[in-house]
DNA sequence: AAGCGTTTGTGAAATATTTCACAATATTTC
DNA sequence: GAAATATTGTGAAATATTTCACAAACGCTT
């Protein structure tokens, strides 16, 4: 089992427990997260090509990262492998997803059916990952001629009603940049709590709601720094 | 001036020397360098709304950071601000376009003119934000009918050509993933330094080369799992 | 069933990043 | 122009994350 020295060990008696969060699981550090789903789909690829079990230097080596790292990675949730061995392909897979939470599927619905979002609503892949967009809405909803879109396109007036009958949760944004803001604290209102957001600015939501944002133009800056050496 | 200890601190002598890098220029860390794009696009905006000077308790709101982080982040290259007044936002713009090389454009080419790719290259954003894709890549190049696409779409055979004569250094890679590396491969002999990455696998770069995936399915994954409390 | 080679799990060390706390220095007010 | 007020810049402290180093545990061979 791992630990973590909690806050204020200079002033406290530096006492040691395992972090944890009000709901009772141990807390997972942000990155390590990012890492479990990174593991995941190097674990699917290993089982498509008939291995059984993995190394912690072949799957870390998959996954871009060094051994130890996996290993303290699994760490945090619990202990898998055999020693001298390696790693279960299955059981690994099914222990990493059950402590992700992608077990079963998550409903999503995607807000604003532009250039960006048509391209996302017809894309055949995140069903394979967990996750399913059911529904789209846009303020001017147009079903566009020369593509096969499955999910319905819906008008902004009927997105309430349908959010709270479908227990939605996560969202993806791509409107445009002005709009952007608006039409989360609608989302919030609505009860989703997590979204993912596509427009070039920084959201403000509520401490319980979670924004993360996708922003090419900074991940082409972040290339075009670390490339000029 | 900011200082780093430098490695083996424990074995050595424990001196203080600035960290740098082969080129000469401070190593400054991944995540500030990520922030400081933030940043300059939060003064982008406040500038539109007519402000001279910002203090950093102002801007750290705007980019979702804590005012002393920011502060941290500008030390790393230099000081610019009126202690009592703040920073002017033309000049600490420039100051941070300057650091992250952003302020040429820089040539960008796409390869796999997909679903996704079509979007991007039809996308009218990047030209403010320093980036120009000048041309698509695909081994099976057709115009779309319905859209108006301003770069030019070539076959994969004019490709090295191409990149070696407009001096190109990075790519976005929108293919499918069993062909994902195999392009990469072939993108790293014709001289590109930076990917930035979509097909849903780890890609194997040099050491000298830089890849930047964006999964969406990792960030619907992320989403999920810090949304359940 | 003992020995050997392998690989995990994990405390401790090293490194990296964030936050604190406050001196330094500017502006503004009276 | 002195005092009050505001805000930066930065060492040091706190926290977070990564890496090291190695004992423990397993499978395999003989
Ligand atoms: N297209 C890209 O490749 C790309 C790349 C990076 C970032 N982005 C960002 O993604 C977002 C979408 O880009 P796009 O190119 O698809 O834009 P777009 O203009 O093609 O589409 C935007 C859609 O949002 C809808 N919309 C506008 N206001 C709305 C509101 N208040 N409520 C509901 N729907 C509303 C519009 O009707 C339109 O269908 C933008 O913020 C853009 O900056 C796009
Ligand atoms: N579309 C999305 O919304 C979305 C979302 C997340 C991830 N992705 C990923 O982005 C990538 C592209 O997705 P898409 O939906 O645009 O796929 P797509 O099938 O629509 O387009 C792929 C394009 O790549 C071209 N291509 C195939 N092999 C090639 C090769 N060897 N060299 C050059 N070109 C080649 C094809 O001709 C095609 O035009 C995929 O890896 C996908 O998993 C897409």
């Amino acid at each position: 089992m791992k630990y973590f020295t909690n806050a204020c060990p200079a002033r406290g008696a530096g006492l040691i427990l395992p972090r944890v969060k009000k709901s009772g699981r141990i807390i997972i550090p942000r990155k390590t997260i990012y890492r479990l789903s990174i593991y995941l789909r190097c674990l699917a690829r290993l089982k498509e090509n008939g291995l059984d079990t993995v190394s912690s230097e072949a799957l870390a080596k998959a996954a871009g990262v060094k051994p130890t790292q996996l290993r303290k990675d699994l760490a945090c949730f619990g202990t898998f492998g055999t020693r001298g061995l390696g790693y279960d392909v299955t059981e690994l897979s099914s222990r990493i997803a059950d402590e992700l939470g992608t077990s079963r599927l998550q409903p999503v619905i995607l807000v604003g059916v532009g250039n960006l979002g048509l391209a996302l609503l017809s894309y055949r892949g995140f069903e394979k990952e967990g996750f399913e967009i059911i529904a789209a809405f846009d303020a001017n909803p147009r079903r566009p001629r020369n593509k096969q879109i499955a999910q319905p396109i819906l008008g902004m007036d009927v997105m309430p009603k349908f959010i709270a009958e479908h227990g939605v949760k996560m969202a993806i944004l791509s409107v445009p940049a002005p709009s952007a803001q608006e039409v989360a604290n609608h989302l919030v209102d609505c009860g989703v709590a997590g979204i993912l957001n596509f427009a070039p600015i920084v959201l403000t939501v509520p401490e319980d709601v979670m924004a993360n944002n996708v922003n090419l133009a900074i991940e082409l800056e972040n290339l075009s720094y670390f490339i000029r050496d």
